[in-house]
Parts: C-alpha cells; structure tokens; sequence
DNA sequence: TATTGTTATACTCTATAACTATA
DNA sequence: TATAGTTATAGAGTATAACAATA
C-alpha cells in the first residue's frame, strides 16, 4: 500500500469504479482513498453551493470570518492552505458583493481583519444547509459513530502539530 | 459540522494552522477535515515521486497499469475519477517515456488497454518506495491500526457502491 | 444510436516573483 | 531585515464540445 496519488475533481458524474481496477494496490493506498473521498465530497458540496452562488472555498472563508476568530488574511491562507494572493481574490469577491468586509487590524497596520456582514452570516446560514445536506448523502453509509471516528483520525493528518 | 469546504494544495509549505480558527466550526466538518487532509498528504506525495520524474496522477496510472487489469482509458477515467481527454494527456506523456504500451483490445477495437512496460513496472518500484515513505511521515501520529481504520472508513465513502 | 478515444478550446486554479507599506 | 497584502503572469489542471472509428 502506500504512495500519494490523486485524483481530479471534476464536477460531471464518473459515479462506478471499474470491478478489475478495485484489487489493484492503489485500493489499499491511503493516500488515493483520501484523494478520491475527497474529489466525491468537494463535487457534492459545490453543486450543493452552486444555489447560495458559493463554492467550497468562499464557503470556508465565510464560515471562518462568520465566528468569533477575526482572521487575518494571512491566517486564512495558513488555514486553508490557499496562497495569500488567492485569498486576496477570494476576499475581493466575497467584499464586492457585500458578504464580509476588510478591517484595519489596530495591533499591525499592515494585516486585515476579515469579517462576515449581517448579509454574510445570514447568507452562510442557509449555505451550511445545503453543505450539511450534501454530506449527510457522501456518508450515507457511515453511522454518526464511525462518522465521528473518521473526522478524529483526519484532524489528525490535517493537523500534525496536535 | 458539515459541509463541503474545501481547501488548494500549494507545493509550497503552510506549515501551520493559526490557533484561533482552530475552534471553528470547520474543524468540525468532515469534508474540510478531507481535505485539508488530501492537500498534505497530495503534497508530501508529489514531493516524493519527484525525483522519479512522477506525480500522484502519473504514478497512478503506472500503479494501475503494472497489474493484471489492463484497464482501458475509460476504465482508469473513471477509478481516478479523471475526464477520458486527460488520461489521453497522461498517457501520451508515459508512453512517450516508454513506460506504458497502449495495446488493441481484441474484445472491442475501439479501446485501448494500457500496460506498463518493463520499464515502467521497474520506475514504479523505486517510486513506491518514494511514495511509502512519504506516506509514513503524513501519517506518523496515527497507529497502526488507525492507519487501517481509516482506510476502511474513507473507502466507504470513496466507493460508494458497496 | 451509443461509446471509445481524440483534439481543441475556454476557463479556473496554482505557483512565482515583484512591489508597497508597515514591523 | 522580515512580514502582510497586493498585483501580474505563466503554467497546470478542469470542463465542454465536437469528431472519427467502432459497437
């Protein structure tokens, strides 16, 4: 087992894996299960999206500057993993069309704080429905336990520090 | 919980995750914790498969390729979950290099299946090595038996059929 | 009529480097 | 001297549609 192979994400139906292809090793690599687990759930989250005019990736920022956290720019980058240039693009969109604001951070004149409007909590409201929705039907197999284990195990691969 | 968040995979290194957002409600979210997940084990992986002129997809369908399979296009299309125009491009590339063989099929002389060829079956040795250890620093918290856990739980959700 | 592989193209995403203003 | 945000651009990846050969 073993390797770091990937898989694309496209947002048309591949839905079967081909019987043959399923002893193959790469069925037994982690890497490649976690690449093509992840490729279903972005596709099922974006389409779910698609109606609150979001995506995976202004969803994330929005829930993020939703809370209490008051990110920085830079900091959403780090999160996300997103290079801050694509984060500057990213907020430019979510500003322009008034669903959160950059604020003067008043400790380091140079760093935005980011944050949601009224407009953007309300809106990310109804976009977590949809989100939370499209995952019930991705893990339609696991139950709320095995749910709980998988979300243990991935944080901690998603976060080594801990 | 919940959602569909998803997040880029720079090769470039993001090494940490700022305290406060950790307390988000995007930690809670199975589809984020995937793929923040996928984006460091993706990167670790091409890293790795670099030095043998590999990345994750190439490495893939050499993997596919070096079994008793014999997929055709379509069939390594839809396992990786790739469009057939871009299997087309991974595979003139890794014939190109001599390392899979696209043959005739005799049952049906509109497809091509492709086969590794020796060289390529002796590339993808050494790149697994590459790609294993790769592997075992992304997942050097988890056990074991973890390790298997979670690939259990993800290929549920990667193989939704079963 | 439908499917496999192919080509072409437009679009999005990713990687890199430079620049500014602050620290 | 280093960091946050920004801009620009080149490259890689993705989505679509069309076509020839075959089923």
């Amino acid at each position: 087992m073993s390797s770091t192979t990937i898989v694309g994400m496209p947002d048309t139906a591949h839905p079967i894996a081909p019987e043959g292809l399923r002893a193959s090793a790469l069925s037994d690599d982690v890497s490649f299960l976690l690449a093509r687990a992840n490729a279903i759930a972005l596709a099922a989250g974006n389409a779910a999206l698609a109606e609150h005019g979001l995506k995976a990736r202004s969803y994330s920022v929005l829930v993020l500057t939703s809370g209490e956290a008051r990110p920085s720019q830079r900091e959403l980058a780090e999160f996300l993993r997103l290079d801050p240039s694509q984060v500057v693009s990213l907020v430019d969109e979510l500003q322009s069309r008034g669903l959160v604001e950059r604020k003067p951070d008043p400790a380091d004149r140079r760093a935005n704080v980011v944050v949601a409007t009224d407009a953007g909590r309300a809106l990310v409201g109804q976009a977590r429905e949809s989100a939370r929705a499209a995952e019930e039907r991705v893990h339609a197999d696991l139950s709320e336990s095995d749910r709980a284990t998988l979300a243990t195990l991935l944080r901690t691969v998603a976060f080594p520090s801990d």
